[in-house]
DNA sequence: AACATTGGCAACCGCTGTTCG
DNA sequence: ACGAACAGCGGTTGCCAATGT
């Protein structure tokens, strides 16, 4: 798909009230900020306004730099678009992978997602995520692969059973949620799928489902978790610089503990086992697929180098997912123990062929009309989806330098063996925190539309999915 | 060729939680 | 204790391009 140069916002528009939402953080209240689509002129100001003074206190991005942007707005846009070592282009099998067990273990929680993800925005994985939902659900298929499901199981079964253990010694400040089918806050009114396996069998989903009753007698997952990190700024101005090292004291003091889960979504395995009596081997020996872009059109102009950043000792003043991720990324790519030779891994972790484990990818769904037996669960049928890019993988792999109980039991469950591409492409990343250019003739695109007789690998129905597009 | 549908995505909106005076 | 300011999260909207009919 084109990388959407007209952008999303609509038409650029000036904005009465100036604050989008929430209390003031719009800032500037109604003072003629702009709206919609960012121009480049507008992103290398944020850009060089960030270069100074780092992070944080977006509000004073209008005030001092001119910028007819609401704090708000330039948080989003530098969160989304201009920080350093955001990963643009189409997710890779092995993200698509982590993003669906994600999903399985914390439900929208974009944001903790993104933390896991290097590079990823909590926006992108969600666009993802609603893309493929609609998808999925339009072709009444499973959201989660059979491993996936087992392993969330797993996971929330050790959470409930974690958290009841330590129920007399930790403080559950917040209520169950009232029994409907999200997590998600009362302003949603559209059916959604926010609760972890929600969306584990769309045809048969109903609201009486086993699983369901255990969610709603059930504690949610704590959505405060994060906010004495995510708080903890201070003393230089609420500002942080995003080009800095992680300060591994504060993740051990401050970080799991914060940022993990406490999930205690009691789950009806029973009714939600698939049968995995077929399976899909799927042998992702494809083509790379990996379309770099622009953030937007915006963004086009010289945007300067990130070299001359100064360090500021404010670091992990203020504090979001996104810088989440940043830290993780940075440790990751910074050459920490943590990090993994590309060429170490390359073609060995993951599995190939046959060895393909746990891939019983199926719905066998009985108010689900059979489609043959050839059906897979089936991701990559997203056009957006992509093949290789394994260093991805090292990333993911290399993601987290915290250990603690509760982060690790969900690192535990996430496999160390993903799905590896046998042909990929090493240019197809980002990692320098430049937007790569890649035009749209790159062949990652064109891929996208092959049709399924010409592609002569398994994952040829996860690209054609006859019956679901 | 024209129109409709779909996919993708940037940006906005509404809300909540935290910090600070 | 209270309210304003701030920061962030998750959901939604609306545009554009590609694809389908």
């Amino acid at each position: 798909m084109m990388p959407n140069s007209g952008g999303g916002g609509s038409s650029v528009a000036v904005s009465d009230d100036g604050s989008s939402g929430g209390g003031s953080s719009g800032g500037g209240g109604g003072s003629g900020l702009r709206k919609g689509p960012w121009t480049a002129a507008e992103d290398a100001i944020l850009m060089e306004y960030v270069k100074k003074h780092g992070e944080g206190n977006w509000n004073a991005v209008q005030k001092n730099s001119g910028l007819s942007r609401c704090g708000k707005s330039c948080r989003l846009r530098w969160a989304n678009h201009l920080r350093p070592n955001l990963k643009k282009g189409s997710f890779s099998p092995d993200e698509e992978r982590q993003i669906l067990e994600l999903h399985s273990k914390l439900g929208n929680k974009w944001a903790r997602m993104a933390a896991q993800l290097p590079g990823r925005t909590d926006n992108e994985i969600k666009n993802y995520w609603n893309t493929r939902v609609k998808r999925r659900q339009r072709a009444g298929l499973p959201l989660y692969p059979h491993d996936i499901q087992k392993q969330a199981n797993a996971f929330h079964l050790h959470q409930n059973h974690h958290h009841n253990h330590n129920h007399n010694h930790q403080p559950r400040p917040s209520p169950p949620p009232p029994p409907q089918l999200s997590l998600q806050s009362s302003q949603q009114h559209k059916p959604n799928f926010g609760s972890p396996l929600s969306l584990f069998d769309p045809m048969s989903f109903t609201t009486n489902t086993p699983f369901l009753g255990q969610q709603s007698n059930s504690t949610p997952f704590l959505n405060t978790q994060m906010h004495g990190f995510k708080r903890f700024r201070g003393n230089n101005l609420g500002f942080s610089n995003p080009f800095s090292t992680p300060n591994p004291t504060m993740f051990n003091q401050n970080f799991s503990s914060q940022l993990l889960p406490l999930p205690t979504l009691q789950f009806n395995t029973g009714s939600y086992d698939f049968n995995p009596s077929i399976r899909s081997h799927i042998s992702p020996s494809s083509s790379f697929s990996m379309k770099m872009e622009l953030p937007s059109n915006q963004t086009d102009a010289p945007l300067g180098s990130f070299n001359d950043y100064k360090i500021s000792p404010s670091l992990q003043r203020s504090n979001s997912g996104l810088l989440d991720a940043m830290l993780q990324e940075s440790e990751a790519m910074g050459g920490g123990d943590n990090v993994r030779n590309d060429e170490e891994n390359h073609g060995l972790d993951g599995f190939v062929g046959d060895s393909l484990p746990s891939g019983s990818f199926f719905n066998e769904n009985p108010n689900t009309p059979p489609l043959g037996s050839t059906r897979q669960w089936d991701d990559t049928s997203s056009p957006h989806s992509s093949f290789g890019e394994k260093r991805q993988k090292e990333q993911s792999q290399a993601v987290n330098p915290i250990e603690d109980d509760d982060l690790s039991s969900l690192l535990d469950i996430i496999p160390s063996t993903m799905m590896v591409s046998e042909l990929y492409n090493d240019n197809g990343e980002i990692s320098n925190g430049h937007s790569s250019v890649v035009t749209d003739d790159d062949f990652g695109l064109n891929l996208q539309r092959i049709p399924a007789n010409t592609v002569n690998h398994d994952w040829s129905t996860w690209n054609n999915m006859p019956e679901m597009c």
